[in-house]
DNA sequence: ATCCTCCCCTAC
DNA sequence: TAAGGTAGGGGAGGAT
């Protein structure tokens, strides 16, 4: 049914792609739909009068059975008066029973609901580079090193993958296909192999909305006890329903997934238990088109035979491990203790898993769960050449994020991007026609200073992201971006009836617009009218906003083709396969293995901590000095003496009441205010001396950050403390450079005093490219027996007082320091974290008589990421501060010209993360622009 | 203790 | 060819 368009947007570079991927979509689609009906369920429940005249209907049609009321009591003993009805009803096949609708032929044939056209003789087009064998084999590797496994067998479905049959995905599979091994979500060419008769349908997304709203207002009609699960299911409390009608359960089951069933043309069954895993299961043994009640006398016996695996929560990784230990079935499961399965699954699923097992689930239906975050994930035709196209892409998907949040009327304060990276083992032509293939997964998020919408806040956040993470454009495989952390004022209230409403109407104006104008009219308008008009009159038509429900319901034309569909995607993570990969895979096949909850790698953290980082506090060799001392108050008291008294001053307080979030630095006499009297902080013992540093930089960031958050005033700007100045920089040099109390770091890569083994630090490896650090940390994998990664010793806001970060010149990124520096000098990726910053600024400036534009692109990037650690901060107000100074000694207005352009990066990130700029100093030049 | 980041897993 | 999205629960381990 989805037409062509004459234009194919292959890959992410094409500007209508995503447009055209979203439309095509079934993830997509489902997700997107499945968030709608729980909206609308909120929002049915909101609205509603909580008259159910269709009930009259009920109690006329269905013999009040002895049975029901009192029953309710009797069959639930034990559960007294919490003894409830839960049912849980879900489509048959959903996609294929709404498709089957338009090809009614078909009926009772295995047939698939999926995008591929072919049969089993056709193959599908290879092209160079792909290596379907080699593809599945390290996927395979992959699965094996996970579960520490090295022998797993080839999975029966990526076995049955040859050379040219199709990947396409099945979405949906009828019955009579799934007697043959079928399954939702296998690719075609394994399908066809299993069931080479087997008969492929095209999507009908709108199709699917369409009867998905039928299903919600059949059931809706009765009662809106309704926790909304996806498109095509949901669990119904049905225990006030059966109360205040008197209608046998049983009955009244058969009469709704009648009426649905008529409405739709389509089947489903039913599953009716005492809590929502009783249902569940019980559905399960309802399908198809069936209804089953799993009393509470037989739950105990009904849970033994069940397969670990069927139970919800419960997919193929869990289900491996299980398997592994032995354990099959719910019985196997019910001789495990509950510590035991809380030791080897973590605290909340080992309790989960030891009840499930049992048929026991306390968690109540929720019926309007707030969203938490938003996200787009594109892991599909993502082939780039250019930074250019990343960028443009980037920022289509930072357009569509920002329309998903507006819409739910959210705004968020955590902005987080996740790409896949191929794999360097991994053919680049992968497998799967423009998928992503086997990859790592990268993610990395970013704290913004305040709760935002803000277009623009979020795609330099974004665009920040992606220069951090720093992944060639042509290795990307997927791109997602999330928002979270939203501010607390659950997006719903008020606007949130209305707030759906708009969402479904926007979209289905655009469907019909987009419609009218594509084709003649459509009949299906008269068709939704009917059902309307129909639905009015049968019961809460009583709703304040008739057009609301009305308007929603409305169009059975496409929809989701149009525009604002939101993407979205996901992918594996590092070092391992991806989901969407593993998901694949039967759980009879992983497996081996076993492994606790996290089967990350315990790092030795104790002996490299202490012997190469700052002690924790109490900690460490000088500790004992100062044990006697509690050093927090000692270091407050101190203070006052290690402070000059002079808290009038300046940019701090000039900013707390300016109108700017600028103070452009304090001029005229730097050395005034605040400084630590450096003889007084050498006697001091180390750890306390520490302790006062910190605190004295904390006081300094406060400072340094002139907040823009009107709504919270700072009031420590207001509070006198000092400004920073030239004596900071002096003190720096002389305590804090100098002395090495601590154990000497020159490298973050060192061999490990206790093993042997060469100990590379986590952080270490968290700031590099990905490029590199996937490779490094494949090495690390291969030489399990000479390297180990370890918790970082290195502290950032240590990072002037222990030798700064150092690496290893292999390590250095791609970018090279502008300056012709000392190949004896340690490199590091970012020069203004070298300990040597300083010499290479004075080098690069003094060196030419005009920078060249990639220097000072390269340091405006080594500026921004400093501001992304707060405690180098200080570190990079000085950095400004001495750029400043010796452009101002230069005195040439391209020179000008490059410090700006370096504050400008740099000021453009505090604000996304801070909400506020760092206080450095403008140029003044008559001649290039001036201040600012 | 509690927070935060980066995963991992699951479901449809 | 193919359309591998999206959200939430939860855990490990480091920072505070
Ligand atoms: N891997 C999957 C699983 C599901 N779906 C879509 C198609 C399904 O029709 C719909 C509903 O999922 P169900 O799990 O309810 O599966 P079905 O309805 O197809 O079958 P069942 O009768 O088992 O419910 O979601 C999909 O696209 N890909
Ligand atoms: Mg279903
Ligand atoms: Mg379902």
């Amino acid at each position: 049914s989805p037409k062509a368009p004459s234009k194919q947007s292959l890959t992410a570079t094409d500007p209508n792609f995503l447009t055209e991927f979203f439309n095509n979509s079934r993830l997509h689609h489902i997700a997107t739909l499945g968030a709608g009906f729980k909206a609308y369920v909120a929002e049915l429940r909101e609205k509603s009068s909580r008259t159910f005249p269709a009930r009259a209907l009920l109690v006329e049609s269905l013999p009040r059975h002895i049975e029901d009321r009192d029953s309710l009591g009797d069959n639930l003993p034990h559960l007294g008066a919490a003894a409830r009805y839960i049912m849980h009803i879900d489509m048959d096949c959903f996609f294929v029973s709404v498709g089957l609708r338009k090809y009614p032929h078909l009926r009772g044939l295995p047939v698939a609901v999926t995008h591929s056209r072919g049969s089993e003789a056709r193959a599908v087009p290879t092209h160079p580079g792909q290596n379907r064998a080699l593809e599945i084999e390290l996927y395979q590797k992959r699965l094996g090193e996970r579960y520490k496994a090295p022998d797993i067998p080839i999975e029966s479905r990526l076995s049955a993958i040859d050379e040219h049959n199709s990947l396409s995905e099945i979405a949906s599979c009828s019955y009579e296909a799934r007697r043959m091994g079928v399954k939702n979500g296998m690719f075609v060419g394994p399908a066809l192999k299993l069931c080479p008769d087997l008969k492929t349908i095209p999507y009908d997304f709108e199709g699917y909305r369409e009867v998905a709203y039928r299903l919600y207002d059949t059931i809706a009609q009765y009662t809106l006890d309704i926790e909304a699960v996806s498109c095509d299911e949901m669990f119904v409390d049905l225990t006030e329903l059966l109360q205040s009608t008197g209608v046998s359960m049983m009955d009244f089951v058969r009469f709704v997934r009648d009426e649905i069933s008529t409405e739709t043309g389509c089947p489903c069954s039913a599953g009716i238990g005492s809590n929502r895993l009783q249902a569940r299961m019980a559905t399960k043994r309802a399908k198809p088109n069936g209804q089953f009640w799993l009393a509470p006398s037989e739950v105990e016996g009904y849970m033994r035979d069940i397969p670990i695996g069927d139970l919800p929560g419960v997919g193929p990784s869990t289900t491996h491990r299980l398997k592994q230990m032995t354990y099959t079935t719910c019985a196997d499961l019910q001789t495990i203790p509950r510590n035991v399965l809380q030791t080897e699954f973590g605290k909340k699923f080992g309790e989960t898993l030891y009840n499930a097992c049992r048929g026991i689930d306390e968690r109540p239906l929720v019926y309007d769960k707030g969203r938490k975050s938003v996200s787009v994930d594109v892991n599909y035709g993502i082939r780039f050449t250019t930074e250019q196209e990343v960028h443009r892409f980037m920022r289509q998907l930072t357009e569509e994020i920002h329309r998903r949040l507006v819409e739910l009327r959210q705004r968020g304060k955590l902005v987080t991007v996740k790409l896949l990276v191929r794999s360097p083992e991994a053919p680049v032509e992968t497998a799967k026609f423009m998928g992503h293939g086997l990859c790592d997964v990268v993610t990395k998020s970013q704290p913004l200073a305040k709760h935002t919408d803000d277009r623009s806040v979020i795609e330099t956040a974004v665009l920040s992201l992606m220069r951090t993470i720093a992944a060639p454009p042509h290795e990307l495989r997927g791109i997602g971006i999330q928002i979270s952390k939203f501010a607390e004022g659950r997006s719903t209230d008020g606007a949130a009836g209305n707030r759906l409403k708009t969402m479904m109407l926007a979209k289905a104006e655009q469907q019909k617009q987009q419609k009218d104008e594509e084709r003649t009219g459509r009949p299906t308008r008269s068709e939704a009218e009917e059902r309307d008009a129909k639905r009015r009159l049968e019961q809460r038509d009583d709703d304040q906003q008739p057009s609301t429900s009305a308007a929603i319901r409305e169009p059975p034309i496409m929809q989701h083709s149009s525009y604002r569909l939101t993407p979205t995607k996901e992918v594996g993570s590092r070092s391992t396969e991806s989901n969407s990969v593993a998901n694949r895979v039967s759980p009879g096949h992983r497996e081996t293995a076993t492994t606790s909850p996290s089967r990350r790698q315990t790092k030795p953290v104790t002996t490299q901590a202490r012997r190469r980082g700052r002690p924790p506090k109490g900690a460490g060799p000088a500790r004992q000095q100062s044990t006697a001392m509690p050093s927090t108050s000692t270091a407050g008291g101190l203070r006052k003496f290690l402070f000059r008294a002079d808290n009038t001053k300046p940019a701090a307080a000039a900013a707390a009441n300016g109108t700017s979030n600028t103070v452009e630095g304090g001029s005229a006499n730097d050395d005034a205010s605040g400084e630590i009297d450096p003889d007084l902080l050498a006697a001091l013992p180390d750890d306390i001396r520490q302790e006062v540093i910190r605190d004295f930089r904390r006081q300094q960031q406060e400072l340094l950050l002139l907040s823009s958050d009107k709504k919270n005033p700072p009031a420590e700007h207001k509070t006198p403390v000092k400004c920073p100045t030239t004596p900071v920089r002096e003190i720096a040099k002389r305590e804090w450079n100098t002395p090495k109390t601590l154990s000497p770091r020159g490298s973050v890569v060192s061999e490990s005093a206790v093993d042997g083994r060469i100990q590379v630090e986590r952080k270490f490896l968290e700031a590099l490219p990905v490029g590199l650090r996937l490779e490094i940390e494949k090495q690390i994998a291969l030489q399990r027996d000479s390297m180990v990664v370890v918790a970082t010793g290195y502290d950032d806001s240590d990072a002037e007082i222990d030798e700064p970060l150092r690496v290893t010149p292999e390590a250095s990124p791609v970018k090279q320091p502008p300056a012709p520096s000392t190949d004896s000098i340690p490199k590091d990726s970012n020069i203004f974290r070298r300990d040597n910053w300083r010499e290479l600024v004075e080098e690069w400036i003094d060196s030419a008589d005009e920078p060249y534009e990639y220097d000072v692109e390269l340091l405006a990037a080594n500026g921004e990421e400093l501001v992304e650690n707060r405690a180098l901060l200080e570190r990079l107000y000085l950095i400004m501060r001495c750029i400043h100074r010796l452009v101002q000694q230069k005195g040439t207005c391209p020179w000008h010209r490059a410090y700006r352009a370096i504050v400008q990066a740099v000021q453009t990130r505090m604000m996304v993360i801070y909400g506020s700029r760092l206080a450095v100093r403008s140029i003044q030049c008559a001649e290039c622009n001036s201040n600012e």
